[in-house]
Formats: C-alpha cells, structure tokens, sequence
DNA sequence: AGATTGACATACATGCAGTATGTATATTTA
DNA sequence: TAAATATACATACTGCATGTATGTCAATCT
C-alpha cells in the first residue's frame, strides 16, 4: 500500500533531470560567488561544495574538476554580458553612435559585482586568453571588430588592418571596465574610451 | 695546521654574503624560467629547488614563501623593462616621436622569452594590479603619462584627464605585446599602436 | 518486475605549501 | 684566539586541497 506521497513523509519523487539541474545550478552559483570574491585559487572545492549544500562528489560528478566548474561560471558570465549588450543594442544613427553605446553597454554589463573579475581577471589567467577570446565569439562577442568594419565600409575610418586595432580597443574597454570595478571615476574612463573612439574615426 | 685550502681538498671558505647572493640568484633564475615556461600555479617549489640545485629549506629561508619568490622575479623583469626603455629613449622631436619610440623600445624590450607572460598574465592574476602597478612606478614606469601629459602642455593634445587616457593607451600597449608574443603580426600591432597614438593627438 | 543507468556519498591516494627543528659554517665578541 | 652567537641552510613533519576509486540508493529503461 503506503500510497508513493503520505502528507507527513513527503517523499517526493523527483526525476532526474530536475535533480542535475538543481545542483549543476546550485554549484555554479555557489562557485560563481566564491570565485568573485575571493579569485580562482584561493577558494577551494570544500568551501564551494559546503556553500552549495552538495558534497565534493557531486562536483566531480557533473564537472570535470574545480576548472571545469570555474569554466562554467565563465561562459555564465559572458552570455550574460552579450545578452545585455545585444538587447540594448538599438538601431545606431552611426558607427560613431554604434560604437559609443557598445561601450556604455559593456560599462553598464560589466559593473555587475565581481563580473570584472571574474571576466578580466581569473578568467584570463585560469583559462588562458585562447580560451577567453574562444567563450567570448562563441557568446557573441564580435561587436566591436562589427562596429569598426562598418565604419571602414562607410567611409569613416581609413582602410587599415582593423582586427588588430578591434583587439587593441578591446583591451582598452576592458582596463577601463576594471579601473571603474576597482572605484576609479567612472565619468572619467568613459569620456576617455569616448576620446579614443571619436579620435579613431574620421572627422567629419 | 691545515692549511684552509689544500690543492686537493678545495674546501675553500665562502663569505656568507656571496653564498647569500648565489643561491638567491640560483633560485630567481630558475623560478623565471618555470614561471615564464609553465605560469605560477603549474609550478611548485620542489620544481623549482631542483633546478636551483639548493632545497626547499634555502628557499624559505631567503624567500617569505613561493609567492615572494615569484615577487623577486616579477621585479626584475620589470626593472629590465624600465631600463631597456630608459636606456634607448633619446631626445625626442615631438611628444609623437616620444610616444612611438617609447612604445617600440617597449615592444622590443616585451619580446624577451616569457617576459610577456611574467608581467602581463601571472603577474597581474598573483600580485594582483594594484602591486603591479606599484612596482612599475618603483621600477620607473610613468613615461606614457609624461608622454602624454608633454604633449598635452604643447598644445597637441587636447585638454583631458590624461590619467585614464594613459591607463587606456597602457592597456592597449600590454594587449599588443601579449598579441605579438602569441604569434601574431608584429607589424600590424605595432601599425595599429601608432595609429591609435596618431588619432588621439591633434592633427598639425 | 528485473536490469541498468544516473546521481550522488564516502574513503582513499597523492602532492604541495608552509613550519618546526636540527646542524655546520661563518661572524662577532670577550 | 677561544667561546658565543648568528647565518644558511637541510630534514622531517603537518595540514590541506585536488582528484580518484568505490559503494549505495533511487530513477529509468526493458
């Protein structure tokens, strides 16, 4: 008899694919967390399994180890900071314009707490900057080489390699994202990305 | 008798100073060499000891711990950096001039085998930024705000905070010489980096 | 219903960073 | 110069973290 569901012993049946995802779900953002606040090698897989209320079995059991998890909350991460970007991203009355709001997006995606870190920081070093340019075009990353080509096309900046300079803006968003994370003025760093991008362009 | 150094037993008397200093080196040299080859978590003291031919017990006794001793050897590549710059920058003809020999005299100086990993990658992620940058300026490394702020005070750049402005150009030149060293054409950075200089001074 | 897979939990093996302690040599002091 | 002390290690040990091997129970497939 003992019907599968008695109101005092709730033993409640949960499949499986429900259960991966609860704890797949609640290491990631445990791990996400950890990693924030105290960087990649200082936090351990006792601390993160502890924080998610799973054991360390668990763990290696959905994730290859602590870098496979790290990974994980990474390409969290960047899908995030491309979603914002992309759905705030609007019709641009110009390169310039494109340009410019791209990079206040980025600011305003980026000033999320720890993602600066997570993305500009740990990220690079843990997994290398293969890896990172490799997460970050897999999630969409390619506004900027975009934006520079359209403006090559328009007439708007002289026709020169614009991978490298795309790669060299990149590097400067980035600092700047980390300098405003780490309490420098914010105003200042995005009137100077701001300067970099009106100087890049032609002058019309 | 006995006299301290017979021709055969050589067991000659070393001051405590110069074994001091030996050992030191022994151990910073190996420690540039695994670090630059392998990054600073991928390498452990025992590593590192072995190739020094001295013990762990030598370490620790010169150095505070493995991160000190990584410490020791960011500090030197910085302080070779900052000298091979100072030492190539001759009078400068313009601020424009200035900016692109520092920055060429940069990229020479970055070429150095695993110098590009040391100071741009480990380092940043172990000692963090705020003691990178500390030990750039100890180590004489504010001549692209000099650059800048000479040419802002000669009318060719226009009036702006040049602080952020360096940070950004300074994060664009680390991008660059990370780029170059991964492989990449040296020429199209380093073409990229003048251009960016170009556009951001004022056009005479 | 029985067999099999999936999702863990537990125990174990290994390696490393850091510390405590012992020893021989160099240096200082009486 | 002989004794006292400090220096430069070498060795042994501790604690912790990663990763692996194995065991168990519930979910799913046949």
């Amino acid at each position: 008899m003992a019907a599968s569901g008695s109101a005092t012993e709730q033993k409640q049946r949960i499949p499986n694919a429900t259960r991966t995802e609860r704890t797949r779900t609640a290491l990631v953002s445990a791990a996400r967390e950890l990693f924030a606040a105290k960087g990649f090698a200082e936090t351990g897989t006792p601390e993160i399994v502890k924080a998610a209320r799973v054991t360390r079995g668990a763990l290696y059991h959905h994730f290859e180890g602590k870098t496979a998890l790290f990974r994980a909350v990474i390409e969290a991460e960047a899908e995030a900071v491309a979603r914002a970007i992309e759905t705030r991203t609007t019709e641009p009355a110009s390169a310039r314009d494109a340009l410019i709001d791209g990079a206040n997006a980025f600011f305003d995606a980026m000033s999320v707490s720890g993602r600066a870190r997570l993305l500009l920081i740990d990220g690079p070093a843990t997994l290398g900057h293969e890896e990172m340019n490799r997460i970050d075009r897999a999630t969409g990353g390619a506004e900027l080489i975009e934006g520079l080509a359209y403006a090559r096309d328009h007439g708007e900046l002289r026709d020169l390699p614009i991978e490298p300079l795309a790669d060299l803006l990149s590097a400067a968003f980035d600092r700047a994202a980390l300098a405003i994370d780490a309490g420098e003025d914010a105003e200042a760093y995005r009137t100077a990305i701001a300067r970099m991008i009106d100087a890049l362009l032609e002058r019309h």
